[in-house]
DNA sequence: CAGAACCGTTGATATTTGTCAACGGTTTTT
DNA sequence: AAAAACCGTTGACAAATATCAACGGTTCTG
């Protein structure tokens, strides 16, 4: 169960774990198991804990005043979910999170983690790689959405994470990009020929 | 010069400097001043350094196949100007960023931050806020950009960002938006009755 | 196993946004 | 002071994308 998130920290951080930080590492996270469409977090609530999955698929999304879906994040294995700003803030989260197929995640409250940051440096070290893939990933994502046409975007996504495009039917996919399902399925008609 | 920069460093970590480590902030930020329309990076180039603006007003974008230029960040006072991606990567950058007003920046390389913040416990805290602000208002904007009509997302980074309003011309401003002058002409003209 | 929900597709049409060209008023440059 | 560059606006039209409704095939669920 902890394997996968032990594996991810020493990946990321490149600093060994000594058994004490592990320990303290398997006694912090929780166990949460998700069946299929069971939210994670709801509009309106201040996001507590923030989910690293070990297996399942999830996605996170905002719902408009006629109840469109626009889908912001989609999360799968190794992914870690929840609202930062919300989180931060403890203000009630303008999204929605919920399991897409049965998840197990490993979860902590902000607090927990600002705690085991201060006692284990390869934490921290984990964070600040994270903050900054996650920093270049989001720009990629707005320069591409900002310059890019819709039949390019999804080429693009399709592209770097066929992970996604195997795990979500394509209106989700649709959804994410910005776009209507209709539309995506009019692009990818033609992109065929 | 410095005063600035310092007062930033300070009301972001909230940790006081020693004297020391001012003086030690204040030999390696090197003053570098811009001409407007000079470039502080250019397309293909490697990101040297990040700038924190002491005066003045800098814009960073691409250019597409078509000559178009999609803009991708504004800066102005206290705002700090670089391509992240560039920089850690090492990669040759796809940006240019330059200065739409006269410009006088605080310049540093990615090497003699670390260095820094491996010296000045504030940096680390600082950068950490940073991150996590920027995160949140990456987040924000992506959210935007995907669900909100280009009359929204006017109003929107008008309400959120008057300085900018104020400080570039309209076209500037609707390349930001993702939306040509044209469009963000005829959805004022629409706001104002 | 039968009904319901879900999914992708298609057609017809409406809306939004982009493109191109032109204009007058500024501001900047020479 | 004249010329050039810049800026916002407008009109006519084109292209991209959304909306609405319907369909058949699949998968889920009671």
């Amino acid at each position: 169960m902890y394997k996968n998130l032990l594996a991810y920290i020493n990946q990321y951080a490149n600093l060994p774990l000594t058994s004490e930080e592990e320990t303290l590492i398997r006694a912090t996270f929780q166990p949460k198991k998700l069946r299929k469409k069971q939210y994670f977090l709801q509009e309106g609530d201040v996001c507590k804990h923030v989910g690293f999955i070990i297996k399942g698929a999830m996605r996170q999304y905002s719902v408009d005043d006629k109840g469109v879906e626009h889908i912001v994040h989609l999360y799968i294995e190794n992914y870690w979910a929840g609202d930062r700003e919300s989180s931060i803030m403890l203000a009630p989260s303008k999204y929605n999170i919920d399991a897409w197929e049965d998840t197990e995640m490993l979860i902590i409250t902000r607090a927990e983690m600002l705690d085991l940051m201060e006692k284990i440096p390869a934490l921290v070290k984990m964070i600040r790689l994270m903050d900054e893939r996650n920093a270049i990933a989001n720009q990629r994502r707005l320069s591409s959405t900002i310059s890019n046409t819709a039949e390019k975007r999804y080429e693009e996504f399709a592209e770097n994470h066929p992970q996604f495009i195997q795990r979500f039917p394509q209106h989700i996919i649709a959804s994410f990009l910005g776009i209507t399902k209709e539309t995506l399925s009019r692009i990818r008609k033609q992109a065929m020929r």
